[in-house]
RNA sequence: GUCGCUAUAGCUCAGCUGGAUAGAGCGACCGCCUCCUAAGCGGUAGGUCGGAGGUUCAAAUCCUCUUAGUGACGCCA
């Protein structure tokens, strides 16, 4: 790993480690193991780039006071990085770090240097991760928080990817199963409420009752009539799932494809029926011991998994229940394809699933820690200030692409990465469809623009030249200028912080910050200008400036335009 | 009842592996374009971090209790 920031910290924290242990060897601390030692950017920057809590740290350990241990590494700082301007004790004992224009200067280098590259590193070890989301239900449209979810999810495998790991993108296609009944049942109701009148054909309690099961059965009607009414119950439903599931799938893809979402893998369930992976899991499950019949069905021993009641696997009707093909889709995943670890992104409407779902890996004798599931919380659309009701089943839920037909696709995934998966959010429709500084996917992108702007009213043979080895970077010493560059030397530690924490949110704000740093640089001070030294230096700053906004947008699959 | 999530400025949210004076945007008020895009920038006002205990040199952050909101607890998915 390359990074300036990461590195210097690493150097630091190496420092201080060195500095404790001949403080020990001379007998002035007492001798035991080093401890932790934590190096951040503290919040106000007066006290330092860089401070070390250290001393306050491990006060109690060596016995002394904080201040004492801060003295004493303080003297005994030695092969400090040259980068490092100035050292100070300060407060109840924090060692603060400044950095000098060496540091800056080295910071526009590697941008300028790594380009596309800058920010990423390789702590993922190239892992295979696969990251499985959105898998809407076939039987429906995609809804809002389809839309959240696939956001997060395909943003969160960039950040994954941006971190080292090697990403698979999954959507589960429930084509199979009991859902898969219903939507037939649902279809053939429907059909004959059409050639026999609403009120001769009951519509099934648990159905399907969205109005888009109505307009397939229409859609069917129109094109085959009542060819098929003199059919069986059953076949009449085969033929309408035929018709209608692979519609609602293309329909999915479209979607998708809009929203810029590419998926390595659509994976069907039916798959797993299809080659008996669902009996053999099951099978594993009770050759281990854990499967027991009563009334009919075959239940999972999940109390032994920490589960407070036990699970049917295969109903008394002989369809195996969505728990148990989920658990043979989750052992593929992670046994038959040997991905290091999964993570899916569910509804927090399904958080009751998560700890039987790991219980039941380890069932199955697989470590359940390499499946991680992060739960999204409810999101509520807004339009002319009221809460708009999503329920699937009303018929007025907004679609996926209902919001696409109204906010732009740059616009949705910013807004959607803006919160926490873990707390709920209004999307407010209206709001988002502004086109205008309120939205604040075009704050971005206008720091993006503007930075164009200055290039194009500038010669352009010039700029293909300006490169960091003929620059002098030490010009670059306002505050402006310095706040932007130690800003954008933490891209790669938070480009890592989001991966490991799962939050790609995290970079929608930094994104957010770099452009008021930029916009701030941009008010005070003249890029172009007389003195072609600065003329030169302040160019080489506004295209790192470029480069990490795009190098972001970019992940988020967010457009940068030249000109707005 | 059990298990989650949430509670921070008028509003929307950051900050949470404990650190120095709790931040941003919007809204309110006051300013800044003869000059690279004003879709921008600066300033002022605004907070007992839901409440109570506890741990600690240090708590918005960790623990316990509590209040309010929200969600899940099906042979649904």
């Amino acid at each position: 790993m390359s990074n300036v920031l990461i590195m210097l910290i690493e150097n630091i924290k190496s420092s201080i480690r060195d500095a404790l242990s001949s403080a020990m060897m001379d007998g002035k601390i007492l001798s035991c193991d080093i401890p932790e030692v934590n190096v951040e950017i503290p919040a106000d920057r007066n006290n330092g780039d860089l401070s070390s809590n250290i001393a306050l740290a491990s006060a109690k350990i060596f016995k002394t006071s904080p201040l004492s241990i801060a003295e004493l590494i303080h003297s005994n700082l030695k092969s400090l990085s040259t980068l490092v301007d100035k050292t100070e004790i300060a407060g109840p004992g924090f060692i603060n770090f400044f950095l000098g224009q060496e540091f800056y200067k080295e910071v526009l280098c590697e941008i300028d240097y790594l380009g596309s590259r800058f920010g990423r590193s390789n702590i993922g070890s190239n892992k295979k991760v696969m990251v499985e989301f959105v898998s809407a239900n076939p039987t429906g449209p995609m809804h809002m928080g389809n839309a959240r979810g696939g956001a997060l999810g395909d943003c969160l495998a960039s950040v994954l990817e941006a971190a080292g790991y090697n990403v698979w993108r999954e959507f589960y296609v429930n084509d199979a199963g009991n859902q898969i009944e219903k939507f037939g049942k649902s279809l053939d109701a429907r059909y004959n409420q059409i050639w026999k009148g609403d009120d001769a054909v009951p519509f099934p309690e648990d159905g399907y009752h969205g109005e888009d099961i109505k307009e397939l059965a229409r859609e069917f009607s129109s094109k085959y009539r009542d060819s098929i009414m003199n059919q069986s119950e059953s076949q009449r439903r085969q033929e309408l799932v035929n018709f209608a599931l692979p519609k609602n799938i293309r329909k999915m893809h479209d979607d998708m494809d809009r929203y810029k979402i590419h998926f390595d893998k659509w994976f069907n369930e039916s798959e797993l029926y299809r080659k008996d992976e669902v009996q053999d899991t099951i099978d594993i499950l009770t050759k281990r011991g854990y499967t027991y019949e009563c009334d009919g069905a075959l239940w999972y021993r999940a109390t032994l998994f920490g589960s407070e009641k036990d699970e049917v696997l295969i109903r008394n009707n002989g369809i195996p229940t969505y728990f148990a093909a989920d658990i043979a889709y989750h052992r593929n995943k992670l046994q038959l394809r040997d991905f290091d670890f999964c993570i899916d992104i569910w509804g927090a409407d399904h958080h009751g699933h998560v700890a039987r779902m790991k219980g039941a890996m380890a069932a199955l004798g697989i470590e359940p820690d390499r499946l991680d599931i992060l739960l999204v919380q409810l999101v509520r659309l807004l339009k002319d200030g009221e809460v708009v009701k999503m329920s699937k089943r009303t018929g007025k839920a907004i679609q996926l692409s209902d919001l696409l037909d109204e906010v732009d696709t740059d616009a949705a995934r910013f807004i959607f990465n803006m919160y926490e998966a873990n707390s709920s959010m209004d999307f407010d429709l209206d709001l988002a469809v502004k086109k205008d500084s309120e939205n604040p996917v075009y704050y971005v992108q206008y720091a993006y623009a503007r930075i164009c702007s200055i290039f194009r009213s500038c010669d352009k043979e010039l700029l293909d030249n300006i490169k960091h080895k003929k620059v002098d970077l030490t010009l670059l010493d306002t505050k402006e200028e310095k706040d932007l560059i130690f800003f954008m030397s933490t891209l790669a530690g938070e480009i890592i912080k989001s991966a490991k924490t799962y939050d790609p949110t995290k970079l929608t704000r930094y994104v957010i910050h770099l452009a008021t740093l930029f916009h701030k640089f941009y008010t005070v001070n003249k890029v172009i200008v007389d003195d072609p030294l600065l003329m030169y230096a302040r160019l080489l700053l506004c295209k790192c400036v470029q480069t990490v906004i795009k190098n972001i947008l970019d992940m988020f699959k967010i457009t940068t335009p030249e000109k707005m």
